[in-house]
DNA sequence: ACCATTGTATTAGATGCTTAGTACAATAAT
DNA sequence: ATTATTGTACTAAGCATCTAATACAATGGT
């Protein structure tokens, strides 16, 4: 897994996020088990404490669970995977669309900039 | 001039974004002067010395420049203005497709939440 | 000349994030 | 039974952000 931070936001907000983006992509499928607190820490480069917060926030909201000695596990609802992949989209997309208009942009000019965006990839 | 913010980052960088919109916006017209550091802070209602120093990364960036004792101006470039804004729309606009792209989104798929994004407001 | 207003600088304290180091409880494996 | 591994908890330190309070320098308006 290759982790990347920027220096805006507090890290365990953004392990948070790629943890959640690896679980919607099915790089960890519904019931696998997640390497350890530590392993995972020292893979992202950060304090084992700072991989902890974040994987107890994604406790909070369903998407892990824990079994006290045998590890973490990413949920076996997959509806609930999928939902939160909707959701996600929805956030950004609708978080997008209110930045751009923000800056003054009208519906034709964002579809421009996005389909730029896309070619560019 | 609605201030909102959140706390995933620092206030000063979310006043500089707001700031920045509001120029691009024309809101505040190339060669207009703002109003002073301490009645800016209250609008807001942060501390002075954070808007101070958000005002100071606009000036850094040319957008803002200041004279001693009257007050800080927008730049009359309006050029650099308009070039500012294609370039936050830009970043957005990347920024956003990288990020579907990591959520597993196809183009088609990005398509149709913008779509759905669009009609929402 | 005077003075209110401008930007700017400085110090101190509170809070949150991150790291480092250590320790403990529970259990699967041996 | 013992041991290694699991998640969890705690303290201390460093750092950045933000607020609060105060002070100073420069100048436009009177």
């Amino acid at each position: 897994m290759d982790w990347q931070f920027d220096n805006e936001r507090p890290i365990y907000t953004q392990l948070v996020e790629q943890i959640e983006r690896a679980v919607v992509t099915g790089k960890y499928p519904p019931g696998e088990r997640l390497p350890g607190v530590r392993e995972l820490a020292a893979d992202a480069g950060v304090n084992p404490n700072t991989m902890q917060r974040a994987l107890a926030e994604l406790e909070g909201t369903g998407l892990l669970f824990t079994q006290r000695t045998s590890g973490r596990f990413v949920t076996q609802d997959a509806e609930k995977i999928r939902a939160l992949r909707v959701m996600l989209a929805q956030q950004m997309a609708g978080d997008f669309i209110r930045n751009m208009r923000a800056l003054g942009c009208t519906p034709d000019e964002i579809t421009q900039y996005i389909q730029r965006a896309k070619e560019e990839e």
